[in-house]
DNA sequence: CCTGGCACTCGGTAGGCTCGACTGCCAACC
DNA sequence: GGTTGGCAGTCGAGCCTACCGAGTGCCAGG
């Protein structure tokens, strides 16, 4: 499609304005080892590229800068070229991390956030595993005092789900008693213990009509997850999203969108489906307000099945190299440690 | 300490600038109602305000704008001068928010810093209540297979606090049974099941040694708590921080500052320690980084004893009519709900 | 003590200028 | 034909100047 020179020269071009963010002229990329060629030839090559839609000029007599065209192709040769390394002290820094981390997933999850966006720095997102496949090793109710109770249930991936319930009134006005919460909560032990959360199933009756119906809140409550999005999405490092733009109008959109987790899980989720790893422009991943913005992802797989999601969101001319390699170093340990328990 | 043409324009100053966001000039002071003065009596009090360190002028032939003092003074004159009020949809929508309100204790948070935010066009802080006064409902140790086990506790204000542990080896290399963690589980529910978080006592031992070791790595998991920080602050709307503010240096250092929920904690507690609910600047709040900041607080009440906190964080230039009155508003119904459960 | 008037200051905007970094094109060359 | 050096043309950035207007400080008169 492209011949080597012009391969050549766009890399360049785009390598040159990752680093500098200012418009390259044919004479910097003549300089550009690499790339023999004299400055007139090297002009009417981009003028060639310019007219593919892989550069563009901001105005007459301005140096080039890629367009989301231009970037797909340097991601794309990246690939074959070989990608890109971390430095040293970032290696270092991946490791003695994954050795410190311990304690609570969400809690080390976001920890990784913060990493990812150190390491590249960039905002990262980090989203946990979901826990369809996870088995249910503990599950009760309880009482908190007054109309109110709590199902907690305990995940083989050491997540603990809860929900609020609320407790069916007696024909006196009475909240139902201790004695019946005891009783749905061994009962649903007892159903739900070893199983995994994507199938519950239905709890047997016990034929007591109070025990039953609270029975059957707790499950219903269990099985509409609709807090999985809630606690499940990590953001770090979204003040360097300040760095990347100097329009603040940007700034404000782009973390308009990072708040809504839903939009973010969403973004994420559809890419990997799609079987993509790095999506630039609104083009390709589908939002506007994030038109500047490309998005780098990768899978963490751990040991049983699928895994949680880690990406990283930057400006269109974020580093690629780096990025690439920082999420997928992240991503393989991250899968690693999580094998691990 | 300002005679009352004085404060009058001082007043005036500060309500044109915080709209405008332009230094304001004696005759627009004049043309203000409640202000009867000649544009140039206005510049000799103006002057003498700045004098006394109320204003400042951002450069010769320019209107004057407040200092952090000359807010200050607007502020304290403000409590005694009657507090703003919210419009009727803002109303509306802090009641429709509080009756549709229901689920999750921290899902509820999470939602009302964002109400809070909406309303305020500001960036908004909510942090849970401490538990140190709640009481533990239910707790248990769960093996997860492999090494780690988690201790899970339900307290009775709804919240579920986790904590991770890894299982001690045999000398033949295996983890402890389910037998022992079974063991470990019951006796510590038995020794903590009602008993304040604040205070967890000893639990007595069996006299199986595996046992009695894993309970001591329970209850120590359980009173190191810090995890409290971690999952109970809640930043709503932190996208409008880019708004107050044109210079992109400026909204960095503040996100960054809102990305340590430590620091952000401490500020509020701090400022509610010493009684205050507005802090202007950084003299007052003594964080460098945040100032052309200032915040707002209160506390959250719910029924028994020591509650939450919420607080807005804008540029020193806000509403602080409104801010209060949205601040004091959702505070009190949001410590009205918490009541009920 | 207040007020109107006047001189002065200074930031912001617009126009004109130069400088420099480009490009596009063309003629010459390999 | 592809490549190269040279040259004219374009346009933004930076700088200077002039001008306008908002606003102040001061003063003399009521």
């Amino acid at each position: 499609m492209l011949d080597d020179r012009k391969a050549a020269i766009l890399r360049a071009v785009v390598e040159e304005y990752i680093e500098t963010a200012q418009p390259v002229g044919s004479q910097h990329v003549a300089r550009a080892r690499g790339v023999q060629a004299s400055s007139a030839t090297i002009r009417n090559e981009m003028s060639v590229l310019e007219r593919d839609g892989y550069l563009v000029q901001p105005h007459t007599s301005a140096g080039r800068i890629p367009t989301d065209k231009g970037y797909r192709f340097f991601v794309d040769s990246l690939q074959s070229w070989g990608a890109g390394q971390l430095n040293a002290g970032q290696r270092a820094e991946v490791k003695s991390f994954f050795t410190r981390a311990h304690g609570e997933l969400e809690h080390m999850l976001s920890e990784t956030s913060q990493l990812l966006s150190r390491l590249t720095d960039h905002t990262a997102v980090v989203i946990a595993p979901p826990h369809e496949a996870a088995t249910i090793r503990s599950v009760q109710v309880v009482g908190l005092g007054g109309r109110t109770a709590l199902v907690v249930a305990v995940l083989s991936n050491g997540t603990v789900e809860k929900r609020t319930l609320e407790l069916a009134l007696h024909e006196d006005g009475e909240p139902v008693g201790a004695g019946v919460v005891a009783a749905a909560s061994t009962r649903l032990a007892g159903h739900l213990t070893g199983r995994p959360v994507g199938q519950l199933g239905v709890a047997p009756a016990t034929g007591e009509a109070a025990v039953d119906h609270l029975l059957g809140e707790s499950m219903a409550a269990l099985a509409g997850g609709h807090s999985e999005e809630a606690g499940s999405v990590f953001v770090g490092g979204a003040s360097r999203m300040a760095n990347a733009f100097d329009a603040v109008a940007t700034v404000r959109q782009v973390l308009g969108i990072l708040e809504e987790q839903f939009v973010v899980v969403t973004l994420l989720r559809d890419l990997l489906d799609r079987g993509l790893t790095v999506a630039i422009g609104a083009d390709e991943h589908g939002l506007t307000p994030l038109a500047e913005c490309s998005v780098v992802v990768a899978p963490v797989r751990g040991g049983n099945g699928e895994g949680g999601t880690i990406g990283i969101l930057g400006p269109t001319r974020m580093n690629y190299p780096q990025a690439l390699a920082a999420v997928a170093v992240v991503s393989q340990r991250l899968g690693r440690r999580m094998e691990e328990g």
